[in-house]
DNA sequence: TATATAGTTGCATGATTCTTTAAGTGTTTA
DNA sequence: TAAACACTTAAAGAATCATGCAACTATATA
């Protein structure tokens, strides 16, 4: 069911295969939430408990739990159990350097229009 | 009307400020769609008209232009006429470094489950 | 000035997504 | 075994997003 992508294959269109990037894309709506966004910079630190980061972000726990189970799905976090506690962390740390390119790409032009301080 | 936003402040919580987490997560909803991540993709080699991205991507004009405007209003693009022509180009290199580090690391997770070639 | 070319915009509508609320699991402790 | 704790899941309504189509604008050319 699950088929296997290739890097490159006969749909690239630029050396990318359609399916990477149509999975790429449905990837990346993981950082399109700013409750989102703020989870993966919180793990970046290291992993922290659903309770955690609902009160760090103040945000109701269900809510949270939606939004990890998303980032589960797409392969963004993992986790582990431990107790009555479960514990999330990101899966690769790529994602997090990603993610800080583009902030600083966006700061960048944020500051060359005088909109960041 | 449009507030300056500060890259840290009182709301922060992780020094990075809300407004700017909502303003990356609104820029990274550029990210989410399979044919403006391609379109960047393109444009990662340089500008590229309205057209021939509609043709390349095989993908109705009027849908591109409406993508390209997204992209615009977020910033992620810029664009240059010349006569009937519009070139659009990528804002910032380092949206595109972004997204490459997301993918490399998505590649390796997926090469980690088998799921890739 | 009329026509063609290149692109943009408005609108409708169908599909996704977000958030909340309430109920359900799994684990530990009394 | 009952209660408490930490978290997950289901369902529903509101909000947002994507796409196609038709009409519109800007530039160049006959």
């Amino acid at each position: 069911m699950s088929a296997v992508i290739k890097e490159t294959e006969s749909l690239e269109y630029d050396s990318v295969s359609v399916d990477l990037v149509t999975l790429h894309a449905a990837f990346c709506t993981i950082f399109s939430s700013p409750v989102r966004l703020q989870i993966m910079d919180l793990l970046a630190h290291g992993e922290a408990s659903v309770g955690a980061l609902a009160e760090r972000l103040n945000v109701p726990m269900a809510n949270i739990s939606q939004h990890l189970r998303l980032m589960r799905n797409q392969g963004a976090v993992s986790f582990r159990r431990e107790g009555k506690t479960i514990y999330y962390r990101v899966a690769n740390q790529k994602f997090i350097e990603g993610i800080m390119k583009v902030r600083e790409g966006l700061l960048e032009e944020l500051r060359k229009k005088g909109e960041v301080v």
